[in-house]
DNA sequence: CAGAATCATAGCCAACAATATATGGTTTTC
DNA sequence: GAAAACCATATATTGTTGGCTATGATTCTG
């Protein structure tokens, strides 16, 4: 009984609907016997009359009737279908799920305004975890895009740069080197400072500049949070090195401020990171050109 | 995007579900690649990714997922559909619409206990009304089958006799000829008679055997109902020719006898009428079958 | 790392769905 | 009663579906 087709369905609700052979196979844009086969398939198929012609009026069997109403609900339901997808395509509805490293939240919201505004009917969820948590996600194909600044060796991910992340020397607002320009490497390399812990992307870098310019680096305290580290930075435990994104742009920081020290900032960058073979979705891959757009507008870097 | 099929929808329900290819192939005892192949189709026709591999994982899209609660929607009400089929079949739900001519309400319903009992799941539906209220339903397709005294002439309608209907004389119980054996027609032919009106069945066939029988006919009064007439006749008014179905069968008549009149009673039959070519249900096919099993044992007049 | 499991692709084929045209029989309508 | 409308049947054709085998690529699992 699996053996009845849709066009057997579409040609059977045309028929119950408009209660004429003659007037569905002018709807269909068919002959007429193709429209008497079809039902004859559907008699056969289903095993009992579904419609009776007394005199040539078309009534329906207590079987027709049952059918009619699943098929009813059925094109009603394949329609509703179609037209999600239709607005899948022309983005008039989707879903858009990110996920991106801590530190993004300085920027990323800033980023997603624009887009929302242009896109009203899509949803946007971005989750802000840890590097192990966005990694975890990845792994369950939780989302369809990832941000971070240091993209994973794996072969199975493709990522690329999309917006600059200098890393900048930080000092407490009066430190006696914050007006000085071109500032020595080796004027800042003895000093004390206040990173993130190991493991992290920054720390790995500040590690990386120090073992190339041959100094040790002095770590006094290790902190899990940024925020925490610029507090500790004002209050004058020492210097640090932070992505410039941690710093909020629009009130103009006033305790803390960037040393223009010699190799600084560190060129680096926030990568757009995606398992290879996952085919991306339209709204994703509209929310990745819409970004390459608008990249120049937002990135408060640009090397224009 | 009509071209998606059936089986189609029905491999990737259980690509769906049991989120693997070659399991489902195996639940569809299909071979691997007709899976792939399948799933490419629907891919196609549908214009956007529904399933994404990501590893050898199976993921759903949005696409996905949405196709994916459509099609189980419609597999669970095409499964409906088909038990409620099977039950048609099965005779374990159904309707039976019946139209019977007034008179028949002293004896169907008697005739339709057993079968609602044998059959509990299906409904009933006895409609009593006069002949010509039966005509225009039959016209317009109301009711499985009707049941009548006297069938249509009509060619589009099949009838069979299913029950005897005598026609006897009616005589008030303290009428002279009421204790007398083999009376001779001449000794009624001269009473006055109580009928139904012109165009009753009833009286048509009465006015037949006069004519035989070369008597004038005498028509006292023309009354509508037959228990009017039965009344009429117990009041002393005059004689009738009633089916014998309108007497009570089981308190005994105390007011009315019948005549033992020589070519009474008058043989004649219910009949069981239905369009030509209507396909009868297989509920109405049962009914009939069962009426002929059953109609010994009904049949309060048999000839065993 | 080897083997097992899983999915993709290619190429082929039988079966069938879907359709048209031509024609004939009823029923309805004028 | 003739014409028109309507549905059924017969037959031929065409494209597609649904399926298989064989093989290759990738990933997972001991």
């Amino acid at each position: 009984m699996m053996r009845v087709t849709m066009r057997q369905l579409q040609v059977f609700e045309a028929v119950a609907r408009l209660r004429s052979y003659s007037r569905a196979a002018d709807e269909i844009h068919v002959a007429q016997p193709t429209v008497s086969k079809q039902i004859r398939l559907l008699h056969e198929e289903i095993g009992l009359p579904l419609i009776e012609l007394i005199g040539k009026k078309v009534f329906l069997t207590q079987a027709g009737e049952e059918l009619y109403a699943t098929c009813s609900a059925w094109l009603d339901s394949w329609g509703r279908f179609e037209q999600t997808i239709a607005d899948l395509k022309g983005l008039k509805q989707g879903r858009l799920s990110i996920a991106a490293v801590t530190t993004t939240k300085y920027f990323m919201p800033r980023m997603l305004g624009p887009f929302c505004s242009q896109y009203p009917g899509i949803d946007i969820s971005l989750e802000v975890v840890n590097r192990d948590r966005l990694l975890e996600r990845m792994a369950q194909n939780q989302d369809d895009l990832y941000v971070m600044g240091i993209p994973p060796e794996d072969i199975s991910t493709q990522s690329e740069p999309f917006l600059e992340n200098p890393l900048v020397v930080l000092a407490p607002q009066f430190h006696p080197l914050v007006a000085k320009r071109n500032i020595q490497f080796s004027e800042v390399a003895h000093e004390q400072f206040i990173l993130r812990e190991h493991g992290s992307g920054t720390r790995l870098a500040v590690e990386k500049v120090f073992e190339e310019r041959g100094f040790p680096l002095r770590v006094k305290m290790e902190l899990g949070s940024n925020e925490a580290i610029k507090q500790a930075v004002a209050g004058g435990l020492g210097l640090s090195v932070l992505s410039k994104s941690t710093l909020n742009l629009d009130a103009t920081q006033r305790d803390i401020a960037i040393l223009d020290v010699d190799g600084f900032p560190i060129k680096r960058y926030w990568y757009l990171v995606r398992p290879r073979d996952k085919q991306l979705s339209v709204v994703a891959k509209t929310f990745m050109e819409f970004l390459k757009q608008h990249i120049d507008l937002l990135n408060p870097y640009g090397s224009r």
